[in-house]
DNA sequence: AGAGTAATTCAACGATGGATGAAATGATGC
DNA sequence: GCATCATTTCATCCATCGTTGAATTACTCT
């Protein structure tokens, strides 16, 4: 028993019979397909083509009907494997977080372990963090950048912001808070999450990759130059925690110091 | 003749006169209203209620109808002002742009007409290009701030991000690049405009105030704490820039170097 | 005072939205 | 070889969507 059991379990008996209407016309392309292997499992399909979607309209931009006539699938089975719109989405999502995340966690347990000669660094441990997504960035593939859009979306957006992050993305961004703490011993907490969400601003925008910076400089920088990014968002970034976290650096502008 | 009449010529004979049904029911509350000042006029209303929805939903994620009703308004007024739900849309878009960016210009020319003692400084243009929106985003109350949450979702959709941005926003961000350019002889445009992608991503991501950092830190940090911001988003930024575009800065960090 | 215009509401149109019950059909296990 | 099960499609439900024509009422100008 799977899906649709469970599905009819949790819907007894709840609308009357409604439909004594016309007699079935019995045609092809109906019920269970032949088991040919090698072509995409249509669930897979699904997943793609809405992910390809959701990149670029977010989610409610989207029908589950334009999903599953871009899969080649009837509707009826977007709802039999995701039940909902929203859990089709939350796969969506969930698919690729689970990656990351482990390899994220992976390098910067590596590179904490076993950092260069001099001892580890406030820019290796951004490194070690960054690295892993835009290495999937740069050479996943269009299934990677269009996650990597959604991701941005769901980060900027404040019904999602808060929750859906949260339960997937915080253990590996507290992994690399304390990684850096232990290597900035005086810094203090509130300062490094408020250099962490500098850098998850940066970051999502960058991977979102929107074409705003092509048209700001006249075509002068690519959104998708990885090259680019590659050497400028780490230093940047390294930059910006050093200067906010540790305490010689800092400099009221003004404003009254928390 | 106004916008009513300006339609009604576009769509010229379009439609059959279908409508041979009921009788009306003349009943109270049509026409045109008493003009009883004080209360706020019905175009604004609809703005306003539309720039909060927007802002927690976007674009896609509002029906023309639930903003009416928050208004307390009929459909048909939001079509009569504005059109389309797109031009609604643009008009909240464009209301408080227009205002940010000529405040961003001024603050921009005061300070490299008149920086302090010892020079205009790359934290002092970032300053000045951050403070009337920091300063909206503070002690604007939550019309600002539902309007910042709208930018930081149009900034990070790759549907509208290119196109909505640029038209409103690039020149103020050249201005600023250009005043970066005056006191940074040698600095590459590439590596400017890069900076400020960066600085993009962090100030829509901080403004929309998403509540994901809140949570993040168990609280420490608030989404909202203007003092917090305020000290920390200027120097973050002012570091990054003088890392990735002075030359002397520059570590290839095993990339190679466009 | 009456004609014209601006602002507002009513009522509907046609399209499409997410969702689902049931039929169909191949695979699986006994 | 037959009953059960998992997967796929068909056909439809009902709510709602953006949009519009026309009626209605108040204001403005002569």
């Amino acid at each position: 028993m799977t899906r649709k059991a469970l599905k009819r379990e949790r819907a007894t008996a709840r609308r009357k019979p409604i439909r004594p209407k016309g007699t079935r016309t019995p045609k092809r392309n109906r019920g269970r397909p032949a088991k040919e292997d090698g072509t995409e499992l249509m669930r897979d399909r699904i997943l793609n083509a809405a992910e390809e979607l959701f990149a670029e309209h977010g989610f409610d931009g989207v029908t589950v009907r334009q999903v599953t006539r871009r899969a080649n699938v009837d509707v009826a089975l977007a709802h039999y494997y995701f039940d909902t719109k929203r859990g089709l989405f939350d796969a969506v999502f969930l698919r690729r977080a689970a990656i990351i995340n482990e390899e994220r966690i992976k390098a910067i347990d590596e590179y904490q372990a076993n950092p260069g000669p001099g001892g580890a660094t406030i820019e290796g441990f951004i490194q070690a963090f960054l690295d892993p997504v835009m290495e999937r960035w740069a050479t996943g593939g269009k299934g990677w950048k269009d996650y990597l859009a959604i991701v941005a979306q769901v980060n900027n957006t404040p019904k999602w912001g808060g929750e859906t992050m949260a339960r997937y993305f915080d253990p590996v961004i507290h992994r690399l808070i304390d990684g850096l703490r232990s290597i900035m011993p005086g810094a203090r907490d509130i300062d490094l999450y408020w250099s962490y969400q500098f850098l998850s601003g940066a970051l999502t925008l960058t991977f979102a990759e929107t074409g705003r910076i092509d048209r700001l400089s006249s075509g002068l920088c690519r959104s998708s130059d990885e090259a680019a990014v590659r050497s400028r968002m780490a230093p940047y970034i390294a930059a910006g925690f050093r200067c906010v976290c540790l305490a010689k650096n800092r400099k009221p502008p003004g404003g009254k110091q928390p």
